[in-house]
DNA sequence: CCTTTGAGTTACCAAAAGTAACCTAGTTAT
DNA sequence: ATAACTAGGTTACTTTTGGTAACTCAAAGG
């Protein structure tokens, strides 16, 4: 169970950081990707794009009942966002009162696939993680 | 390329969402993949995996100028909190001028195998974002 | 004895997030 | 006919978090 990145394994991996992270300061708007991972950085977004993978679609009401802890404010500002970057969209039905849905598109559909991947390894290991705030508590 | 997911994979996808984000409040500490979404939920933890994983090791500094933005203060915070967490090792050498030194555990080196698929993703699908953002700045 | 050095603290201020009250406008209940 | 309810927000205000700059520590070098 043990991962280790091995020397020759380095090399390949650096490669990949130095492209992701635009090391040598790119000419214009230097690197998008960090860009993006700010956006998505945050977790609203990440629990919403999850919870919204569990359903087609989902009312605003719907929503901010199953992700725990949300504030109507910050479910707005998060789903705005989501909507800009064309992740998630957003469908009003001129009725009163007002319906909203909210779902994935392809793009977010994708994205929820690698955060499935994220929370994957976040389960398997979540035992060593406690273990070592256990330690540290102790230790200090 | 367009990903989508197709009804009989919803299925699937909606049990797995369920157990990471435990929608039945369980009886004790609900839901620790929550908490570890949250810890490496902010950009400054990803950026400073991902510096970490282009060397074995790199000292304070040559982290702070790395990482290009990051405060002195948020550094030391974000060190300590994947310290804490298993995720970096911490080295310190008592000589004057101190030296210090960071390092991913294998428990870290993990996490950034997750973190490069999560930044693949975003390089592949960044046209699309920056698109999207344009007919959202255009249609309002 | 004054400066430099690396890895931090501390004090202070700005920006972001959380809280609670308010808004809209048509439908139902009184 | 007016009062209350509805869903999906917005606005004003407070608290928490993040960023900036100055300070610390203890020994070595000038």
């Amino acid at each position: 169970m043990e991962v280790t990145i091995v020397e020759n394994q380095r090399l390949e991996v650096q490669k990949k950081i130095d492209k992701i992270l635009c090391g040598k300061a790119e000419v214009e708007s230097c690197c998008p990707v960090k860009d993006i991972l700010a956006r998505f950085g945050d977790k609203w977004s990440i629990y919403t794009i999850l919870t919204l993978g569990k359903q087609e679609k989902l009312r605003f009401n719907e929503l901010k009942s199953q992700i725990s802890g949300v504030s109507q404010r910050m479910l707005t500002v998060t789903l705005r966002s989501l909507e800009e970057d064309g992740l998630v969209n957003r469908s009003v039905y001129p009725e009163i009162p007002p319906r909203v849905e909210y779902s994935l598109t392809p793009l977010g559909q994708g994205l929820l696939l690698q955060l499935l991947q994220l929370a994957d390894w976040a389960k398997l290991n979540i035992d060593q993680i406690l273990e070592a705030r256990e330690r540290y508590a102790h230790k200090s």
